[in-house]
DNA sequence: TTGACGTAAAAACAAATGTTCGTGTATAAT
DNA sequence: ATTATACACGAACATTTGTTTTTACGTCAA
């Protein structure tokens, strides 16, 4: 992919009004329309210009068909590229509450149902792993509980529901016996569950397995400084 | 709005190919395609139904123009119910590079300039604070000098460009003697600045104003565990 | 029946639109 | 100077494509 700065000014100014016409009428602009706006007198320029670009990699071009482009690369300061219609859109997680010591979560009830449109926040694909979002939730750290695994207060993780998990995954787990949610990483050992904190600083918990309840399996953590 | 289910049936089916084809294509189909795919012989059987789907209030038409049509109406168990177009995108934010937030390592001061395609990632708005995407970026935190401060390696910190900072505010500085870039807490005394990592194993760094040239202030945090 | 109405079909038309070709103009490299 | 390359212009051409017109087939009600 060729650097946007390094694209002619007239394809820069192309790729704008590409992007904003199609932003605002649901469908691409006519070579016409891009030479009027770009101030082309000449189809075949526009339609060489469009070619470069297919070459640079920011536009698709489908043979022969009225207004056949489609964006495929980022143009800087302006909004998501590729494909605006049918775009891959921010994934939407449902934020299912928040996690503080001595307050249990809990998940499979609130999940898909009682959820209002703000109980769902902005999540980034790659903050998903290979997840779809319906199968993630997001929980809203309260407290230092879990400073020890690098997550503060206001810090928001994003977890795939799960009720089991493998040794050495970070999971949020649920302490029945002293009614505390915390997130550790999860061992299975011989005699019971060990749930380590990432810092090594502290100590390990011991705990037996019908006193701990896997809620899900940390992919992610979003912090705001503001 | 009409319901749905209330559309005739060859409306139903001009509504999903009409969906499917412009999420695969990027652009709507003409009226001959829609028909082709729908098993109607004559154009203006299509243009008729198009018209009725206005009525109906599930697209709106440009007059006049090829492929003039968007979709405004959800389809049930089809995605994209509210209106595709406008619809606020996943801001996309310049990956510049990586910063050392330990033994500082040079960063290509081609920050705004000669970004590639792939050195973008896609940020929730909440992490963007009030901030536009465009005056900001992202860096790739490599050591674990900041790990005081809950950052740690493989983080990617969303900064925004900014050339001065408050003291305590963490930004990412620009050793210009050096030639290297850190991440660290901003303090400016009285005989120069002093960058002080989180780590206490760390001991802070007294640089001249002179040799110290802030990139931008972190605004937010993503770490993936996968 | 008769008429109104919604729907459907085919053909013809006019405009929009992508493509191609020949030519011109810089700039840089050889 | 010559060649190569990138970029630009205008005109002509061939389709694509939206629009319109005319005709026809149902259903439903008066």
């Amino acid at each position: 992919m060729k650097a946007f700065s390094r694209l002619s000014k007239r394809q820069q100014h192309m790729m704008r009004f590409m992007h904003a016409y199609t932003q605002k009428r649901g469908f691409p602009p006519s070579i016409r329309e891009i030479g009027e706006e770009c101030d082309i007198g000449s189809t075949s320029v526009v339609n060489y210009n469009l070619n470069k670009l297919v070459d640079a990699g920011y536009i698709e071009r489908s043979g022969k068909v009225s207004r056949g482009l489609r964006i495929v690369g980022a143009i800087p300061g302006v909004t998501s590229a590729q494909r605006v219609i049918g775009a891959v859109g921010p994934h939407r997680v449902a934020l299912v509450g928040r996690i503080a010591a001595g307050e249990p979560i809990s998940l499979p009830d609130d999940i898909g149902h009682h959820i209002e449109e703000d109980d769902y926040i902005t999540v980034p694909p790659n903050l998903l792993g290979s997840y779809d979002a319906s199968e993630t939730f997001a929980l809203t750290v309260r407290g230092d509980s879990m400073i020890d695994a690098m997550i503060k207060d206001g810090d928001i993780v994003i977890l795939r529901r799960q009720n089991t998990a493998e040794n050495g995954e970070m999971v949020a787990a649920w302490l029945t016996e002293d009614n505390e949610t915390t997130l550790k990483h999860f061992y299975r050992e011989a005699d019971g569950v060990r749930l380590q904190p990432a810092n090594r600083d502290y100590e390990p918990i011991y705990v037996h397995p019908a006193n701990c309840e896997v809620k899900g399996k940390v992919l992610s953590v979003m912090r705001s400084y503001q």
